[in-house]
DNA sequence: GATGAATGAGTCTTCATTCAT
DNA sequence: GATGAATGAAGACTCATTCAT
């Protein structure tokens, strides 16, 4: 088989178990089974363990490079948005975020559960998904501002409340039991985040 | 040393080690030389590694569980809710969550890291962690929907989202770099908890 | 080297070993020393210590009921028996016996010294080893009763006398110290195991 | 409380210890609870744990030897066997051996089972409780050959071989289940050493 | 006499990694 | 390219023995 398929193949093959078990409880064996090659055949693809975790967070974030891609000048996302629908915006954006982690479950499981302190080339791969994510919302945070649409407080606490709202919720619907119904989740966590807490003034 | 205390002090030593270096890659003999122990000694305390780490988080549920005690019929706090003064009484826990986890760090650290799959009675206390944090929100959610104060959306998911934020910010301030003021941070996080991200109508 | 040829070489330079220092005594270094091989290796081919010994003991299991063969009905030594020669039958078996135990003697010297209470799988094995042993003697001893050979008392217990007798002397001689003539052992045995220690009347 | 008491005390809570556990398997701790004494008190009184085992074989060899004494020329059993009553007089004793081994079932598990090979002292007392036994079975034999009681071969053979019968039931009937009826079984077990397994010809 | 906390050498076992075939 | 047997360093855990109190 071709080199590069190879690559990708054990690194499938390696992901869910990481995933379930965790990286220092995943041995190579246990990966080499689940891809039906031999010991050898593994380390002609990959130097060492930790550069098989390391593809695999390479390829995560790609993914969610892909999920947080901003949004161009051109992009027809911003004429909703400028068209005062910024809610319909970010509930957009949150349904989406949900639906791609729905998919990637244990992708998104290995980056919660376990992750820092492996190496510094993976602690600094993590901490570039984190600023990926964070940075991208906070810059439609600052676009909300620019637009008059968010209130003018520090846009990097704002970004990182709303991630871990995001996180949290990941966490517990979908690493965890059956996922509920996507658009009414989409729904009330945009409600909350936009409206906060307190009930409306009637 | 008398047992207790011997004891006592090897949780101690163990904590910041498996803080920074994690369950798996903290060995026994790391903890037995901060201690200044040696090995049949640590045995003499605990059954096992997994024994040491169990109780360091049944220590922390101890902390968390004080942390987040229910608010009695006679808690002068009570008499502040009464009072109409709800988004105070949340800044006040906000600000009380945020100084006990600034003086645990290490503690948390661990909790957010590197816990679940190590063993079926360390997920029992991760579990009950997770339910008192969340029950306790959610009981002062309901409490502040009984009063008239908060929206009416399922309870369980609000608490959920706090507790994602309060996670996020204390990830991201506390457990890396140095905290910035504690005042400050609790009034922004508790506004955007309440009044969320949109701008205020004037 | 192939899977199977390493095994057996690992059980059979365990065996002397397990012989002279016992189960507990022998320690894995030991084994692998005396096969030119690292630990790794050895756990390559066994799960754990429990094992080798365990196999050790399947082969002995093996050898004895090789050695214990019944008589089937076309068997030439039945009609040595129907001869009424069922004293040269006997003496032919316990000089077999003595000649197998005289090759395998550090295997038998394991059995008799040392395995009861190692493990539940080693004493099913051991109890099969008993079994297959005075099992033969009993069925023997009850064809020399329809042949009207032997006298009618209880079988098992006669059998049991028989076994520990031929125990007795193996362990004498056979595992300390030279053996003597077999043949001459073997008749001045059964001539004690037949007519007992009574002088003959003459 | 007195030092020798303390000895004694010590030894005996070891025995069954020992007996049901084996040498290796039994620890220090084991002996320790079963005394209700601190680790620091038996070295009071032993040097090492093979110190407490070396004093139980020298127990056992004295039980043994009491149980083996030899007839004097004055003993009144002498003329039981002067008045042609040899048969009797060996029915008597493995009677008196049976009845014996069946009070200390444990102290005899412990010699069958597991012993030679774990110290030269400790070897050097069962082969004189080996001896003992021997000599003495080997003394009556040579016996009951002065007294044209028994048959002319090799008395030391002959001594091993109702040595071996002895140890067999024993080891059967008395270390494992519930022992029988021990009159029946001396008288079945002294014909067979007597008259052989040979059916007496009418 | 008695205690029991402390020791540390000694064992079993695992697993990432290599290399001759 | 592929294999899988072999390695050996490293880690968890045990237990006979000692000694300050």
């Amino acid at each position: 088989m071709r080199k590069p398929r190879r690559r990708a193949m054990i690194v499938s093959a390696a992901r869910p178990i990481f995933a379930q078990k965790g990286f220092h409880t995943t041995t190579i064996d246990d990966i080499c089974k689940a891809c039906g090659i031999s010991h050898g055949t593994l380390y002609l693809h990959f130097k060492n363990k930790d550069e098989i975790f390391h593809s695999l967070m390479v390829d995560t974030l790609d993914r969610i490079q892909e999920l947080m891609r901003p949004i161009g000048y051109d992009d027809p996302r911003l004429s909703i948005v400028a068209g005062n629908e910024f809610f319909e915006f970010i509930r957009q954006r949150n349904l989406h975020i949900f639906e791609v982690v729905n998919e990637d479950r244990d992708l998104f499981r290995i980056i919660l559960r376990e992750a820092p302190g492996l190496a510094p080339e993976i602690d600094a791969i993590l901490s570039r998904i984190n600023s990926v994510m964070l940075g991208q919302i906070e810059a439609e945070i600052a676009l909300g501002q620019r637009l008059g649409m968010i209130r003018e407080t520090d846009a990097r606490l704002v970004a990182q409340m709303i991630m871990g709202t995001m996180l949290m919720v990941i966490l517990t619907h979908f690493t965890e039991g059956e996922p509920p119904d996507l658009e009414s989740l989409a729904q009330q966590v945009t409600e909350l985040q936009f409206f906060g807490i307190q009930k409306p003034s009637e």
